[in-house]
DNA sequence: TGACAATAATTGTCTAGGCATGTATTGTTC
DNA sequence: GAACAATACATGCCTAGACAATTATTGTCA
C-alpha cells in the first residue's frame, strides 16, 4: 500500500492566474504540437482525430471499437463514427466477429497503411524541434516529471 | 537575432511509439486534469470549454468576440456560437460597441460571476493534486521546460 | 435452465470546433 | 472622396466528442 504524497500547494484559488499554470502551459504545448503535424499531414487528407485509430490498427495489427475508443479515451459512440467517416474513405474495415458476436474487429487496409505511412516520421519530426536545445538529461527529468503527474492524477481518480 | 537551436533527436520515425512519446503523456495528463475539474465543477452546469471564457471576461473585466476567440485559440465562427449559448443562460451579455460598430463588447453578469466563483479553486485544487510530492524546484524545472518546448513551437511556426 | 447482470456496438441529440462564405464597418491609398 | 484592403462578427456545413437509450450477445448464478 502505497503512501500518497500530499497535493502541492503552488497554486491558490485568490491569486489563481491561467497563464502562469502548467495546465495552460501544456494546452499550448498540445495545439502547438496538433496544429503543425496537422500541417504537415493534411496533404493526406487525414485529421488528427483520423491518425489515431490507423496508427493504433497499424501498431497491433488490428483492434476493436471498444479498444480503439479506450486507447484513444473517446466515447464508443464517436469511434463508431468515426470509423464510419474511415471506413468511407476505404482507411479500414469492419469485421463481426465470428467468436463474439458482440464484437466488431477493425483492420488497417492496404490504403489505410499508406494514408499514414510518414505519421511516425511527422510525429518524431515535430516532438524533436519542440524539444530543441534539451540535453538528453532534461529530456529524461521532463518525461519523469509528467509520468510522476499522470500516477498523481490516477491516485486521484481512484479511492485514496 | 537568436540562434535557434537544431531540434532534437530523441524520437525516430522507425521506432516511433504513442506511449512512450511526451506528447501521448501530455494529452493523458490534461485528460486527467480536465475530467477532474469538469466532475468537481458539474454542479454548475458548466461545461469544460464554457468556463474558459467567463473566466477571461472576469481576469480582464470585458472582453470582445475577437479577443476571446484569439485567447482561447478557438476560430470565431465558434466563439460567436459558445456566446450565443452562454447568453441564453444569462452568464454574459453582448453590445455593440459605440466606438467601433463592428465589435461586439462581451461582459459577464452576476449570474455569471456568481457561476465561476469556485473555479479558481478547482483548478488551483487539480493542478496541485497532480504536482503531489513536487518540490519547488522541481515545480520551477518544469514550468522551464515547458517553456522551452513552447517557445521551441513558436520558432517552428515562423519563419525560422 | 432461466433470470439477470455485463459487455459491444450503434443511434439520437446535444455541445463544440474548423473552414469557407457573407455582411457591415473601418482604415488606407491614390 | 472613391476604390480597395482589412477587420469584426455571424452563418452554413462539415467533423468530432459526450451522454443517454437501445439492441444483440455473452457471462454468471441461483
Amino acid at each position: 500500500m502505497t503512501r500518497t504524497a500530499a497535493p502541492a500547494e503552488f497554486y491558490k484559488a485568490a491569486s489563481y492566474c491561467a497563464e502562469e499554470s502548467v495546465g495552460y502551459l501544456m494546452k499550448r504545448i498540445m495545439w502547438s504540437i496538433v496544429s503543425q503535424a496537422d500541417k504537415r499531414l493534411d496533404a493526406h487528407d487525414l485529421t488528427s482525430a483520423q491518425w489515431g485509430p490507423l496508427m493504433r490498427l497499424r501498431n497491433t495489427g488490428g483492434s476493436t471499437v471498444a479498444e480503439l475508443a479506450r486507447w484513444l479515451n473517446v466515447d464508443a459512440g464517436a469511434m463508431t463514427r468515426l470509423l464510419d467517416r474511415l471506413e468511407k474513405k476505404n482507411l479500414c474495415k469492419r469485421v463481426r466477429s465470428s467468436e463474439d458476436r458482440r464484437v466488431v474487429e477493425v483492420e488497417l487496409t492496404a490504403e489505410g497503411a499508406a494514408a499514414i505511412a510518414e505519421v511516425p516520421a511527422v510525429l518524431a519530426e515535430v516532438l524533436n524541434g519542440h524539444l530543441a536545445g534539451f540535453s538528453k538529461t532534461e529530456w529524461q527529468a521532463l518525461r519523469t516529471y509528467l509520468q510522476r503527474m499522470l500516477e498523481n492524477g490516477e491516485s486521484m481518480r481512484d479511492p485514496g
